[in-house]
This record gives structure tokens, C-alpha cells and sequence, in this order.
DNA sequence: CTGAAAGCGCTTACAG
DNA sequence: CTGAAAGCGCTTACAG
């Protein structure tokens, strides 16, 4: 392990201050271009690299951002931690990423490790079973930038990066509806996320305006696995009335809906159409193709990226927005289209 | 932004020194419990948060570990992470993730920063057209511990983490040609990288043991995008020679061959046998479920992450080992199973 | 345009 | 079991 070289031993090297070293090194207009080449050439040769915990020490600050998600892997979240990492990499941030795995209580622990870190901010996506963000006080009490993104909490006075999944649960529903769909199922996750609570009022308003009763026993509240894609499907088939729409709010439970339902005879979208959420790759190599929601990941990640930077760098102030709403839309495809198209 | 306490503000308001607190608050061995029961006390009450920048610097150590991927976004990448940030984050340790979006340059520089950032260790899996290990030359020789897993480098000292890539391409060649497939093409990624040289030398390695004659031009080398699959059906679609078996080195790519195919009227496993790579959860989900070599992803993951970080507490020395193989099996299912399954 | 000096908040070898 | 003191490698207000 050789020997760590300092801005001490380039200014000894140089016979200059180690004041000035600090200084050329960070490009310090006070410092004349002669004495700038002169330092950043001896910094190379002599293979320096900069101190970021004396630096970060000195400064009070981290140049890293922290994030909180559900799992790493998801389609939907690495995407969107794609878009971040691009951003947050341009601008010079480094990203401390971590993963709740869907549990509260790992989820308070990361919150706990990231505030340990000393992360300039913290990007969070909260678990299954979050409660209430007194786990996020400290962040709050320290003013330290908090934003949320996707699955959000209520009453949360951060800034929240979303799209309307009402209007996403709405949009699908009302979709299904016009292509003639009587009696239509909705499998949804934990109803205590908005990302879930909210489309299944997207849902119910569409039923509303074409006057369909609401049934709660067509609400299936599950973990969007393949096996609660299987019950839902076993449902179905036991189920008196007769069921032909499925309003699945992930695409891959979705598509593992259609492949069971195929393979016990039903003909797609004949008897039963259906419309997924989030447009993951997979619903346009399928067969038939998957009609979805549009969920703008990449994006999602750019711009709470973006505007956490910006926030730290007081080109903007975060503290002043309550909600990003994206934009994002039904994409109808084959798996529901009963009608012909205009 | 309230004050942050210091262990100083500790000793002041309980009238011991710094250094009893510092020691105290690591359970260090000579402080009495009681005297640790009472710094404890007091640091929460106080809401004291260590300062890992001072501690860094003094330990001269981040426990930090940094990760390079080609992309966050794919499936198997994500999987791997997620492996990783589990035993990472058991072990007290964080993951400062980048990614090269396969590009050279770009790992380049990820590698900078990673130096620049003081991780303790680097874990790595190389963009598309990467060339050589120059780049990582710091690392090395600063005795940093480097691991590489998945897309490895040739002549690598390190250790490289990866599965038997020969087998993989060998088992799912073979198996096609077991079907009854007499022109199989092999549709792959940059030969430059080791996981599709490979499969595409096990390929090349059952085609001989079955006395098949190699054609060049059965190899497709793409990008495994959507549109490389789209350019591969045409082409299977204008050949002279029947093609009646494709080996894909990617499952998504694989899958997108399959719904053109099946588009285009062709029947599967019938007219054409399909096997993929990586046993990505969609594989068991489209019609026909396709038949692809299992990849341990998240077992990687992991075991790359603990490899590392037993060598970081002494418990392990990588520097003795050169690879670990991963077991990994073909997985037959609908897509090419012609015989009847024994 | 450059330097001297203090201080960021820890840890630890040394001493008792 | 506890303390005094030095030092990790930077940055920056102050002075010139």
C-alpha cells in the first residue's frame, strides 16, 4: 500500500503553500493560470487524489445523496434509479442507495444509516407497510432535503414526485368499461399506499360515471406476486358472475394473470380484457400485447435528481412545492382492444 | 439547522474527557458499563450523530464498497444488486452504485470517482467495449481489493465471480440439437465480453460433438435490443437454409424473437425451437414459457458482496483465489420442447 | 495573487 | 478504567 500523497506534499514539492495547492486544485479564480498548470501537473505526476472525508470534514458537506427503495429489483425502480444515477452522476453527487425490501422496520433502519452518512438529501419510495414519517423527523428537524417519490405518504409536507394514479386507475377503468366490459376485477397491492389507494379511486369513479355498482369482493388486495396472480385467477373462474375485465395494477402480475387465464381456455380479450400499469418492456413482446398505463420512470428519477441538486446548489427551493405530478397515460394494445380501432 | 453535537459536547455536559465518550460510544473494552450506560444515555438525549468523515479520516477507512454495472436497469443487474445491498448492509457496510451505460469512457471515469470516493473496495461487472484493465490500475496498486463479476476481463489477477458461460452456451446448444434442430443460429452480445464469447464457444463446442458444421454466419452479434431481435427474425424469414433452432444469449431478446416469430406464422417449438439466457422471471410467464439456462443473480450478488467484505475484515484473503463458478443449469420448458419429456 | 493559522470531529498510542 | 495530546487532510477567513 504506497503512501497517500497530500496537498502538503505537493506544496513542499513546489515550495509553495499548501493554501495555494488547495486552492489551484479546486480552481480557485484568486489563483494565477501559471500556478494553477504548475500544481495540477505535479498533482498528476505525483499520483494525487483529494481527501473527500477532510474535505467533506472540513465543509459540512457530502456531495452524496442518499435513496430509499422498496427493492432494487423491480423494473419500475431500477429504471428509475437509472435516471437518477444519470443525473446525480453529471452534476458531480454520488448516490447511497439502499433497499426496505418492503419492510418498515429495515426501512427506519436505512433512514437511520443515511442520516449516519451524513447524505445531503435523501430520495425515499416507502416499503408495504409504512407508517406515518416520524421515522424521517430527524431529516425533517435538520432540514435536511426529504423527497418522495412513487409510493408517497399523506399529510407529508416534502416535496412528492408522482403521477395521477387516479387518473391512471380512472383511464384504465373507463377504458375496459367502453370496450364493453360489465363486470370488471381490480388486483391492487397494499391499499395503504397512494400508489395502490389511488387507483382503486381511479377505478371506482370510472364505475361510477357508467353507473356500475362498486363490488368490494372484486377488489383483490394482494402482494403482486406470481402466486397472487394465480388465486386471483382461480377467483375468477369460481366466481358466479361472470368476470370480463381485469384491471391489474403491475404489469408483470398482469401478464401472469393472461398467461393462466390462456391456458385454461379463456380467450384474451374476448372473454376477458385486460390492462396492466406501469408499461414494462415486457407487455409489448407478449402475446397479445398488454394494454398498460404509461409510468414514466426514467423521468421520475431525473427530475427528483434534478431537483434535489438543484435544491442543495440554492438554485431552487424544494420547500416551496408539495407535488411533481408527470405525466403519463393509457397505451391500449391488443389485450383489451374488443372494439375496432379508430 | 439546530447545532450538531460533538462527542465534545458529551464531555462537557457529563465532565469527562472526548476520548472516554469516543470509546464508550465504539464499546470499547476498558470503559466501565456504567460509565458507557451513561455516554450512551446522553448522546441520545442529546440526539448525537457520529461524524463519519472525521471518523473516516482518522481510520483512514469509508466502509464503503463501490459497485459498477453496465446498467442499473436490467434484470439481472438489479438482481445482483439487490444481492449485494442485502449482505452489504447486514454487514454494516454501504454501496456507492454507478453505472457505465456501457460505455468505456464512462466506466473510466465511475472508476475515478470510486478512487476519489475511498471505497474501501470495488466490485465491478465491464460496459460492452471495455479494453483492458489499465483503467483500474490504481486500485491495484494501492493493494485496493477489486472484484469483478459477470462480464470479467481476460488475465485478470483479481477474483472474477461468474458462472461457467461454455457450459451454459454447450447445454443449450445441445439440448436444441437433442430436439431434432439441424441449423441452429446463435444470436449474442459483443464477443469482446467473456459471457457471450463463451456461451457462443459451448455452442460452437456441441454443434462439433454432434457433427454439425459451424457457420459463420449463423451468429448474429447485436446489442440484444428489441430492434436486434427485429433484424434477427427477418433474417430468419429470408434465409435459404431452414432455420429451425435460435439460441439466445438474453431472455427479453429472446422473447421479442418469439413473438415475431409466432407473429410471422411460424410454431414454436415446432417450426423453430427457442432457448434464452438468465431464467429472467418473464420466461415463465409468456406462451410458450421458454426454455433458458438459469443464472444465480442474486446468489452472485451476495457472494461477490461477502467475498469482499471478508477480505476487508481479514477473514479471507481474494487475493488467492482467481475465480469462483456459480453452479447454473438449462431449464426446459414449452419453447423447445419437441420430444416428450422422459 | 499567496501565506499562516485555525479548526472541522474524530481516534488512539501513550501515560497513569 | 480514564485523560491529555497529537494528528488524520483538507478549507477558508484574515491579512498582506
Amino acid at each position: 500500500m504506497s503512501k497517500e500523497i497530500t496537498i502538503y506534499d505537493i506544496a513542499n514539492s513546489l515550495k509553495i503553500s499548501p493554501a495555494t495547492v488547495s486552492r489551484a486544485l479546486n480552481n480557485h479564480d484568486a489563483i494565477s493560470t501559471n500556478t494553477k498548470a504548475l500544481i495540477h501537473a505535479k498533482a498528476e505526476e505525483m499520483g494525487y487524489r483529494s481527501n473527500k472525508f477532510a474535505s467533506n470534514l472540513r465543509k459540512q458537506k457530502t456531495n452524496t445523496i442518499g435513496v430509499i427503495v422498496p427493492r432494487l429489483n423491480s423494473t419500475l425502480m431500477s429504471t428509475i434509479l437509472a435516471g437518477m444515477e444519470k443525473v446525480a452522476n453529471e452534476a458531480g453527487y454520488n448516490l447511497l442507495i439502499t433497499q426496505s425490501l418492503e419492510s418498515f422496520k429495515k426501512e427506519i433502519s436505512n433512514v437511520k444509516t443515511m442520516f449516519n452518512s451524513r447524505v445531503d438529501g435523501l430520495m425515499v419510495s416507502v416499503s408495504y407497510d409504512t407508517e406515518g414519517y416520524e421515522h424521517f423527523r430527524s431529516f425533517i428537524d435538520k432540514n435536511i432535503p426529504l423527497i418522495f417519490f412513487d409510493r408517497t405518504l399523506d399529510k407529508s409536507e416534502c416535496l412528492n414526485i408522482v403521477i395521477d394514479n387516479i387518473k391512471g386507475g380512472y383511464d384504465a377503468t373507463k377504458h375496459l368499461l367502453e370496450q364493453g366490459c360489465k363486470n370488471i376485477i381490480h388486483v391492487t397491492g397494499n391499499l395503504k399506499r397512494n400508489v395502490y389507494a389511488d387507483r382503486m379511486r381511479g377505478y371506482q369513479q370510472a364505475l361510477a360515471e357508467f353507473g356500475v355498482p362498486f363490488k368490494q369482493h372484486n377488489i383483490f388486495e394482494t402482494d403482486l406476486t406470481t402466486e397472487a396472480g394465480r388465486k386471483v385467477v382461480q377467483a375468477i373462474k369460481l366466481s358466479e358472475e361472470k368476470i370480463d375485465g381485469v384491471f391489474v395494477t403491475n404489469d408483470f402480475c398482469a401478464v401472469t394473470c393472461m398467461g393462466m387465464l390462456k391456458k385454461m381456455g379463456y380467450s384474451i380479450p374476448k372473454d376477458i380484457a385486460v390492462v396492466g400499469f406501469n408499461n414494462d418492456p415486457l407487455t409489448e413482446i407478449i402475446t397479445p400485447s398488454l394494454s398498460t398505463v404509461y409510468y414514466p420512470g426514467k423521468e421520475m428519477g431525473e427530475i427528483a435528481a434534478k431537483s434535489m441538486i438543484n435544491h442543495l446548489n440554492g438554485l431552487m427551493d424544494i420547500g416551496h412545492t408539495n407535488y411533481i405530478v408527470l405525466k403519463s397515460e393509457l397505451i391500449v394494445r391488443d389485450s383489451s382492444s374488443r372494439l375496432p380501432k379508430n
